[in-house]
DNA sequence: CATGAATGAGGGTTCATTCAT
DNA sequence: TATGAATGAACCCTCATTCAT
């Protein structure tokens, strides 16, 4: 029988906070400047979080769990089909980065340390999770003959985390949408040049090509 | 502000800034906890900084420019020897990452964001200048026929910036001294394959092998 | 503001207000943890009390109000029987602590300044009252004949104030139901010894013997 | 070198903090409003007190400290002259009082609650010692004969300590200076006759005339 | 009338910066 | 020059009160 409460409110001032924490990071973003942008009064803030910091770690800590979805682990060994395997991590790569430029402003934010000295473990988690996923393909694709025998799977898998972490970084930064397909095949391209087998890499310019066909028609 | 007698002090006080701000990020890194630390008095720090900021930008900006002189662009056009050149790139780099190591407190604050969002741009401007560097050499191997002539140089660049990116940020993270010789000579490798030409890339391994050889000695 | 229709809400109200009152204090005493242990919403409180001070006024005033009835004048002057009225102001007396006790809660916040620095009036006004009564039983019982003709009574009124007032603070500071009687029986007894002649002193002490017997039977 | 602190800024700060708490209590005291009245800035109250609270706890546990030590036990057993322990006695009321009456301001404060729920305590461990020391003294009497054997020590301790209690609420609360001495005095008259056997009573009325003649010279 | 979401004034505390010594 | 005491603007958060439903 009281006010319901507005449904848009948290909605709003997620929002607001996201765009002041992007514009600010975490201490210098003020809570009036919040709610001022999502039109509603300073209280209002903390009907919906115990803190601005609370208000900073939900943001944040929503997007780590998103995505840390974002990659998959290797098949099982066995049998598969190599070009769907590929067209599926590429469409996969491909989402990523379209969330990634979606989300662009907290990545970003993320990607600075959280935008506060504290926060910064969040994303030192995630890009080792990444890691190791990786680490995981390399083995796999060593193990499957497709990769090269004589990787240093640890110096390689960091740095291609590193190369897809630095393209992340970039990508948040532009200011018009980037060809993130292109970006996430060349990106496959340069990863499967740096590790194929020379037979693997004409197997993969192969997939490549097959890929672009389909997809002309 | 005249210059101040002691030149030990300013010293002093930027080697604890530049701890304090490591620590805490600019923002919550407090002038009082800088000059304790340096054993100073809380003043003493305004007769060498017109403000906090202009300390950590002092350190930054530093960093920056020592960084910044960190690449060589690629040799003009005409005869070279290409082991010779390999050879110093190599060891440029290993004293870029040995540099890196050495300064991984503030440059893991750089990466950061410049522990505040107003200080974003210096890393950016960095890291465009390194890509743009690599985008000279990709060229550079092109025109010279050692690299792949299909290069899409802007995404490479982006990508292999990314790369190096990403590596320093996770040598600067470690506790431990990360061997990074290998490191870099993997990432040389690691390159050779992603853009060289298969007879290119038969002659990196054997020039690697040569160095070896040669190191052993 | 009409008579809101739900009787039992300003009750609970008011007792879930004195419980926190005591608890915490005026100021300390938040609107929302009165409401919530009356088990009633927030709205609801400011139906039945203009604010938080009013309704702290009404708890503090009704008491004070009934404390204040709970003394007698002195009988006038004329006849009466002795042993009457010692009795009925023992009795007086230990109803009066009883309802201390039964109250000690807000009798304990009203002692101690009203819980806030603006109530203290209400118990100035009180033991002033208290003071005055007892004034007048000393002046009565000297012009009796049964207490000393040397009192300074504008000093033992106070003392004697005093004593009852500081009893009262000590026994609505207990955790376990004293013995009143044997109590305020000791004040009398106390007080007479105090004030009276010696021969009122050993009328005294018969009248409390005889009362005791009857008590027995 | 610096500029020295100035030893009247404490001093100033706890005086004014003194007067607003003493006004308004703790609660509703501002910090701005005691460094207006001290003549200061907002900060300097940070400068010497680690908050509001830390202030009040201050300045009311010093002076729970000095009237702790106002009261003396009774001496051990052996001889001793009853007349000059009296004087003594008198006189160290009397200081007390004194005492009471110059921080009248405070002791107010304390005696009521402490001016916020949370400092009772520290007037009730007070009143227990005085309590348990009256305690003390009534038993010391009734070994030396000059107190009735039949006392209840318990009740008689609460009653004279409540008495004691609220002459000193009293006090507090005056405008003008009472007869400190009139009113000791008095007391001791009261407590005299409320404890002592007869033979005491006629005694002390004794030593009190012949103090009084003393004084006279 | 009853509810509880929304409001926003208010105040404690911090800390960069100033400045008297 | 060097010091550190003093300053006061800034800002988070609380909670009494209002008011839409």
């Amino acid at each position: 029988m009281a006010r319901p409460q507005d449904p848009r409110a948290k909605i709003e001032l997620l929002k607001a906070a996201e765009a002041v924490f992007v514009e600010h990071g975490l201490d210098r973003a003020k809570v009036e400047e919040i709610t001022a942008r999502a039109g509603r009064s300073k209280g209002s803030f903390y009907l919906h979080f115990a803190s601005k910091e609370e208000a900073f770690r939900q943001i944040v800590e929503t997007l780590v769990a998103r995505l840390s979805s974002c990659v998959d682990d290797p098949p099982p060994p066995g049998s598969f089909d190599l070009e769907e395997l590929f067209e599926q991590q590429l469409q996969r790569g491909v989402e990523t980065f379209e969330f990634l430029w979606v989300n662009r402003g907290v990545v970003g934010l993320l990607l600075c340390g959280g935008g506060s000295a504290s926060f910064g473990y969040l994303i030192e988690e995630l890009e080792q999770q990444y890691q190791q996923v990786i680490g995981r393909w390399l083995r796999w694709g060593v193990a499957q003959g497709i990769y090269r025998k004589d990787l240093d799977i640890e110096l390689i898998s960091l740095a291609l985390a590193g190369a897809y972490d630095g393209l992340a970084r970039r990508v948040v930064r532009q200011t018009k949408r980037p060809d993130l397909r292109a970006m996430v095949l060349e990106m496959e391209r340069f990863t499967a040049r740096a590790v194929g087998t020379f037979e693997y890499i004409a197997q993969f310019d192969c997939m490549v090509r097959n890929l672009e066909r389909k997809r002309k028609q």
